[in-house]
Order: C-alpha cells, then sequence, then structure tokens
RNA sequence: GGGCAGGUACCCAAGUGGCCAAAGGGGGCAGACUGUAAAUCUGCUGGCUUAUGUCUUCCAAGGUUCGAAUCCUUGCCUGCCCA
C-alpha cells in the first residue's frame, strides 16, 4: 500500500468536499499501521436497470479507492427503491417489486464491473438489514434526528417554502441511508454534492450508535446532456451505460463545446490541455469514442465513429435502418398505391398521422434522397425495389413491396 | 375538526359562460445554417379518411344552460392558517 500523501493525492483528485480531510488522513495512516483496508461505501437506488455516466463519477473514484487496496461496498438500496415515493413531487418514482429489484441489481453487476474489480468490490442491499428492522427499531432510528434539522435540508426546505408537499416518509430516507453506513461500519461514504446532507446524517448516526463517524466526501454531480441540469433518468438526458453503442456516440457528440471539457475532466484520465489544444470537432469524436470504447470495447468505438462520420457529416444513409417495412397488397388502395402519408405512418417512426403530415410539409421526408413536400402525393410501389425513406434528420426506414 | 387557496396539454403557466384544441414560456420535432444531434434563426407541436370538417381533452362524477376549462353540487388530491 502507498504512503498516506500518494493515497491522498489521487482520493482527493476531482472531489468537490472531504468532511473532515483530518479524519480521513487518520483513517488512512492507522490502516496503514493496522493493515486494515478502509471501508468505503457508495449507495445507489436501483430505481431504473441502467447506469448512467453520472454514476459513473462515483464509480471511478471508488475504483481510485480500490486500487489503493480499500475495501469497496456498492450498496444497493432496495429497500429504499422498494418502497418508492408516493409524492408527485419527485415524479416517476414508482415503488418496485422484489423481482424487479433484483433484475436491476443484476444489470448493475455487470455494468459497475466495466470499472471495478470483482474480486475486490462487495455488493450490499440495505434490505438486508431495513427488511427484518422491527417498527419498533424504525421508531428508535427516527428518534435519533430532529424535524428542524431534518428542514435544514435544502430541498425539504424549498418545498415546504413554495408549499409544496412533503409526505413523512420522505424524512426516513435520509435516516435509512444514514443507518446503512452504521450497519456496514462504513470509513468513508462517498456521494454527489447534492447528498451531502444525508451523507452527513450517516456520520452523526454512526456516533449515536457508538461508531466513529465516517468521512464523507462529495463529488460534483455531472451535468446532462443538455448541460444544464444534473444527469438523471427522470429528466431524460442521461447516457446510459448499456446505451447502443451507436446512441452512446451520438448523445456525446450532441452536447456542447463547454460540457465536452468537464466530461473529460470528470470521466476520462485524459490530459485537459490536450483535449483543449485539439480542434473542438475532433476532441468531441475523440470523446465519445473514449467512452464507447470502455463500455462496448474499442472496436465498438472505432466503428461508432465511422457511422456517426457516415450517417451524420455525410448525412447518407446507414447500413442498417431502423426499420424494415413490407408492403402487403391490403397496404395499397385499389392494389396499387399508397398515400405517402399512410407509407410514413407505416413505418411506426412516427406517432401519429398528423405528425406524419406536418413532417412532410415540413420537408423531413426524403425517398431515395429525393425530398417529398406533398402531403397529399400518392405513391405506385414497384415489387420488388427498394425504397429507402429518411423521415427527419435521424431516423430511416427501408421499405418494399412484399410478393 | 374549522377556515382559506389551488388541481388546465409532456412540464410550468394564462384563461373565470360562446371569438377555446385552449395565450405565453420550457421541452420536443422539423427546416435553414454549422465542425456537430452544439449555438442561432424560422416553423410546427391532441387524434382522425386534410376537412374553412369531425371526434376526444382543462382532477372525477353529476347538474344548470341553446352553449361550460369557466357557474352549481358532491367526491378525490395538494398547500397554508387555526384547533
Amino acid at each position: 500500500m502507498k504512503d498516506v500523501q500518494q493515497q491522498l493525492d489521487l482520493i482527493l483528485r476531482g472531489a468537490v468536499e472531504v468532511i473532515q480531510q483530518a479524519e480521513l488522513e487518520a483513517k488512512l495512516k492507522r490502516s496503514l499501521v493496522e493493515k486494515r483496508p478502509l471501508r468505503v461505501k457508495a449507495g445507489f437506488d436501483p430505481t431504473a436497470p441502467d447506469l448512467h455516466l453520472g454514476h459513473t463519477v462515483l464509480i471511478h473514484k471508488l475504483k481510485h479507492f480500490q486500487d489503493l487496496g480499500h475495501h469497496v461496498i456498492f450498496l444497493i438500496g432496495d429497500f429504499t427503491g422498494m418502497i418508492g415515493d408516493p409524492t408527485g413531487v419527485s415524479e416517476t418514482r414508482k415503488a418496485l417489486t422484489k423481482e424487479q429489484v433484483q433484475e436491476n441489481a443484476k444489470t448493475y453487476q455487470r455494468q459497475i464491473f466495466k470499472i471495478l474489480d470483482p474480486t475486490k468490490t462487495t455488493i450490499e442491499f440495505n434490505s438486508r438489514w431495513m427488511g427484518p428492522m422491527t417498527a419498533d427499531g424504525l421508531i428508535e432510528l427516527a428518534a435519533h434526528y430532529r424535524v428542524a434539522r431534518m428542514m435544514e435540508r435544502d430541498d425539504f426546505h424549498k418545498r415546504y417554502q413554495e408549499q409544496k408537499p412533503i409526505s413523512v416518509h420522505e424524512f426516513l430516507y435520509p435516516l435509512v441511508q444514514g443507518y446503512d453506513s452504521v450497519a456496514l461500519k462504513a470509513d468513508v461514504e462517498l456521494g454527489g454534492t447534492d447528498q451531502k446532507f444525508n451523507l452527513l446524517v450517516g456520520r452523526e448516526l454512526q456516533r449515536d450508535y457508538g461508531q466513529e463517524s465516517q468521512v464523507v466526501m462529495t463529488m460534483p454531480l455531472l451535468e446532462g446532456t443538455d448541460g444544464v441540469k444534473k444527469m438523471s433518468k427522470s429528466v431524460g438526458n442521461y447516457i446510459a451505460l448499456e446505451d447502443k453503442p451507436g446512441e452512446m456516440f451520438g448523445k456525446v457528440m450532441s452536447i456542447s463545446d463547454t460540457l465536452m471539457y468537464r466530461y473529460y475532466e470528470l470521466l476520462t484520465t485524459e490530459d485537459l490541455d490536450r483535449a483543449k489544444a485539439l480542434h473542438p470537432m475532433e476532441a468531441k469524436q475523440a470523446l465519445a469514442e473514449l467512452i464507447v470504447a470502455r463500455y462496448h470495447g474499442v472496436e465498438a468505438g472505432r466503428q461508432a465513429r465511422a457511422d456517426f462520420q457516415h450517417k451524420f457529416q455525410e448525412r447518407e444513409f446507414p447500413d442498417e435502418p431502423d426499420v424494415r417495412l413490407q408492403l402487403t397488397p391490403q397496404d395499397f388502395r385499389e392494389g396499387r398505391d399508397i398515400g405517402l402519408v399512410e407509407l410514413v405512418a407505416k413505418t411506426g417512426l412516427v406517432p401519429s398521422k398528423s405528425e406524419a403530415r406536418r413532417l412532410i410539409i415540413q420537408g423531413g421526408i426524403e425517398i431515395d434522397g429525393q425530398k417529398q413536400s406533398d402531403a397529399s402525393a400518392v405513391l405506385a410501389i414497384t415489387e420488388g425495389r427498394q425504397y429507402r425513406l429518411k423521415i427527419g434528420r435521424r431516423k430511416f426506414a427501408i421499405v418494399e413491396r412484399a410478393g
């Protein structure tokens, strides 16, 4: 194991805040002396089956600890996930069934091990200790914290002021998360800056339960593809680790130049100055390729880049369309013709015929490279011939008439 | 338990009897432009056999009216104040 200063250099890289750094140093020192690795915890809610790049900021930090020989605990918040959040305010947090949670957990494992070393990682579920807890236990836990302290939390405070609903059980979330640290005897807990409050609850609860308080480390929140809000599933501005290579590449390409350098900073080990010296277009493609390569392999990264250039820079028809449509005789009027609107709608790539009509009028439809802007057009489709249909900027279909 | 204020499209929000498929903003989509699926500008943004046509929509169910997002009743939901 490296000495304390060397460890700190890596641990502190990219971190926003460490509470308290002196405690961290003491813990590191002791772990060296006692040859006892630190227990480093980070929790994730299995509310959706896939992780996104925002989560990987934390996972990379876990990886740093792991590389230094410490013990990583990847905590899956299945208990909190199963309760769900019924208020409409935080939205779409549906209660999950045990099966869904297990399914999601499996996916998590597959995803995190693209970064973490499976042999040095413990995966925990907080239902292990929260499930058997009795009502007595829960009330006792609740007695460890005060309402006024709870209301210090920014989002509660804001919602309270804006007269938005707050359910009682939402107060339990930070408590349960804090208790997780008690149950796991965590030395360090990582979280996004938005988690600071919950992380600090862990410190207090550990002290109350007679343990040494964990050190809390916050990492920056990664902005989503919109460049403004933090990357999250519910906002829909995320790049999932299991996004297909092409999609992943495209999403990275859609971020602003400013955001691109932030991604470089938090998601790669590349030298920032070198990235900034590149042409922005080149830098962005390199970043996209790098990210795709990490989650799908080097070859997929290269391929995604080639496809992107083909599809968007040269605006050519991709090798594999989104949809292949076989038209049967019933699809035709009088067995011969088909309306352009019907044809576009039948691909299933637009939600309604009205939408198809709108696209046609706006010039968003091409057949074999020819713009089609007449919404009342009727086409004769020749049997045995493939028609290449471009719908909007990025949807492609191949249509042909079945025999 | 009492009083008050609210619930409008994907989100925020205007509209308080006909001119409402419903202003405005955000988001999304399209076109132009571009190194880009960035930025900017322009347009579109309920469905349908595209029709100066029709059907469904303003928390829910009833009601008043020639006519309701708008008025009344009940219910459900949210917040505030008082107990």
